[in-house]
DNA sequence: TGTACATCAGTGAACGCGCGTTCACTGATGTAC
DNA sequence: TGTACATCAGTGAACGCGCGTTCACTGATGTAC
């Protein structure tokens, strides 16, 4: 039953992309490995071939996810001029729902409280992801200086983090929808003071 | 070992509040039934002469927890101009931290997508929670028409909620004090348009 | 008010279940010569 | 390049554990007369 290194290395692939999808819809602990492999087309002992615990994969699938996030909203904002960009992001993060089933999907809007319980690794990288969505979308607010750039991404990214994580709580799509809109409206409103 | 009415309702009302404390230190699945009931000073058996399931604990103990988060809220702001009320809400609702082991936790932002996988009672008391809140700060935004003040408010909401959770995620403190008063600034400047 | 009985709050053992993880095994891949 | 052997990806049963919940039991409280 040996698999070349390429498809050894495709499997781990697999096995973190499966596992980041279903964490962030239903949690970390809402997910068993045995759910994550069978969606992988694998049984649960051979994860521990590429993986020494299900909390290494957590790290993993939660890097992964933000790597992707960030690439896609990198690429979707390419070309477009500051104010569109920042319209741009905010109408694709604001987008996201896991009731819709979204291929991108922010693991802090999705897993919160869940991250801030995890190890120091997850913590980290979790960090890691929040500071490179405020470098984001400090960039299209070229107008201020870079220090002040970076504050306001910073207190833009919690609201649009809020938001989302409200909006997913709200047992109606009316109200997810309101306070989507009414945060999007804060963050126009603060940006178009300069 | 029956116990008189007026003891169980006090029992009952022990079991809620120290649940409430350990779930928005620790999350709901971070917390078994022996750790509440033996933090209430009772053994596991005894739970289900008052609460049909855990369930229907994790609604109560949210439900208490928001009654308390409010009526604090308003105690503090009585009787102070709406300006010093924002900023003492600011305060309060920014300085509340698991770590440092405060009385009056917000579920919104400890708990965050916790509440989004809980049943729709759960979310509905989440719901009801953040309305309330939503009204207390809008209370303060006078000068606004109520619509406006109302979507101003619901909007500030989101900035703190997100900034609390990722405060708590944030690996050292220097990292979540930034955040959090960035978000701070951020609503301050949204304020002073008017 | 006093007595007999029913009620039920609380105990602590036990139940069934699903979790993360381990393990003996299989057989294709990789390596050494 | 061909052969013999070591490696190890993947399988599926099993392990130990802690979870939410149930249950027989105890004895003080509440109720009926």
């Amino acid at each position: 039953m040996r698999k070349s290194r390429a498809e050894t290395a495709q499997t781990r692939g697999r096995i973190v992309s499966t596992a980041a999808k279903m964490f962030l819809e239903k949690g970390l602990s809402g997910v068993g490995m045995r759910d994550i492999m069978a969606a992988a087309r694998l049984t649960q002992g051979g994860f521990y071939r590429h993986f020494a615990s299900k909390e290494q994969l957590v790290a993993e699938a939660n890097g992964a996810a933000f790597d992707r996030l960030h690439d896609m909203l990198a690429s979707e904002t390419r070309g477009l001029s500051p104010p569109e960009a920042v319209e741009r992001i905010l109408a694709i993060y604001l987008g996201q729902s896991r009731g819709k089933k979204q291929p991108y999907l922010c693991p802090l809007a999705m897993l919160g409280a869940e991250l801030s319980h995890s190890d120091r690794q997850v913590r980290a990288i979790a960090m890691n992801g929040y500071q490179r969505l405020v470098e984001l979308v400090a960039d299209q607010l070229g107008h201020m200086v870079r220090r002040e750039a970076l504050a306001t991404a910073s207190g833009i990214l919690s609201t649009l983090v809020g938001a989302v994580t409200l909006a997913e709580i709200a047992p109606d799509a009316a109200t997810a929808h309101a306070i989507l809109s009414n945060a999007r409206a804060l963050i126009k409103e603060r940006i178009s003071l300069a």
